[in-house]
DNA sequence: GGTAGACCTGGACGC
DNA sequence: GCGTCCAGGTCTACC
């Protein structure tokens, strides 16, 4: 079947798909030629289905199997979340306007920053990013969905697993087939945790605590350090901090520092006039470094 | 509060 | 083919 969503304007699909790697990762799946985003998904009635999503006028125009009218419902909330159809981000290019970095963001929609539907996916892909390469973060991801995930009807497909598949799985499988290492007691542990309802991931989603606060809460999950959640608070839609990983410092000490070593204080200090917007500020900055 | 070292995988490199 | 080195954030122990 096909539907249509609205996005608030400006909204560009190819702004929020490229907005980071998360495209790369299964179950995302991003098709240039047509252009065209899939994405596999599992609905809480356990029926998996894979979403092609194409820009339209006003927003985006959804290619799926089926569905019933709970089930349209439910894939439509969950597309909302993943693109940010309904987000604001006015204030932020009015900020922008008169910094030659950033005149662009407002021109070519950006703010917004692909997410999947659950926080719970969005924290293990995060847990995936760290200390590692993006290829090794490929593989575990791969392997994870391979081994736990449910599959697509008449397909090899597999939607992104549950936390309850993770959790149900002993720790050492984890480590030697998933590959996740040391990543294995944290991914378990969080898989535990949210599987049990300890842990309301999803109530961080829409919370109105300060973001300080969202902050400390997502650093009591166990391999999430500044970094992490940094990075998890922007795709929350809190930009108050930067997600500063070796990468942000190269970009930093290139564009400022001509190559010295720099520090992520260093970094803070570049983009403390940015304040709740510092996040959006750095992510989508024109860079002069580009590797 | 700051710092050093361990954690683990896989790719690059030298032999 | 094997061994060694290195990159990548988080956590913990220690000062």
């Amino acid at each position: 079947m096909r539907f249509s969503l609205s996005a608030r304007k400006p909204f560009s699909l190819r702004s929020v798909v490229d907005s980071h790697g998360w495209r790369d990762l299964a179950p995302f799946r991003y098709d240039a030629e047509r252009p065209a985003l899939f994405y596999v998904d599992q609905l809480s009635n356990g029926h998996v289905i894979e979403y092609q999503i194409t820009e339209s006028p006003g927003g985006v125009a959804l290619e799926t199997a089926r569905l019933g009218n709970a089930e349209k419902a439910e894939a439509s909330d969950r597309l909302t979340w993943m693109l940010g159809l309904d987000m604001d981000f006015s204030a932020f290019h009015r900020a922008a306007r008169g910094e030659p970095k950033l005149a662009h963001v407002r021109r070519t929609a950006r703010g917004r920053v692909l997410r999947s539907p659950t926080l719970y996916e969005d924290v293990v892909k995060t847990i995936l990013t760290t200390n590692t390469l993006w290829a090794a973060t490929k593989r575990m991801n791969w392997n994870l969905i391979q081994r736990f995930g449910s599959r697509l009807p008449g397909s090899e497909k597999r939607a992104f697993p549950s936390a309850a598949a993770v959790a149900s799985a002993a720790r050492r499988i984890l480590r030697e087939k998933i590959r996740v290492g040391y990543r294995a007691e944290a991914l378990h542990q969080l898989a535990r945790r949210v599987s049990s309802g300890k842990l309301d991931l999803e109530a961080l989603k829409h919370s109105d605590m300060p973001t300080t606060q969202l902050r400390d809460e997502l650093l009591k999950i166990r391999g999430v350090g500044p970094y992490a959640a940094a990075n998890l608070l922007q795709i929350i839609g809190r930009a108050d901090f930067i997600p500063i990983d070796t990468w942000a410092l190269k970009l930093v000490s290139h564009e400022w520092y001509r190559g010295r070593a720099v520090t992520p204080a260093q970094v803070e200090k570049r983009f403390a006039r940015w304040g709740e917007f510092k996040g959006l500020a750095f992510w989508f900055w024109n860079w002069d470094y580009q590797g």
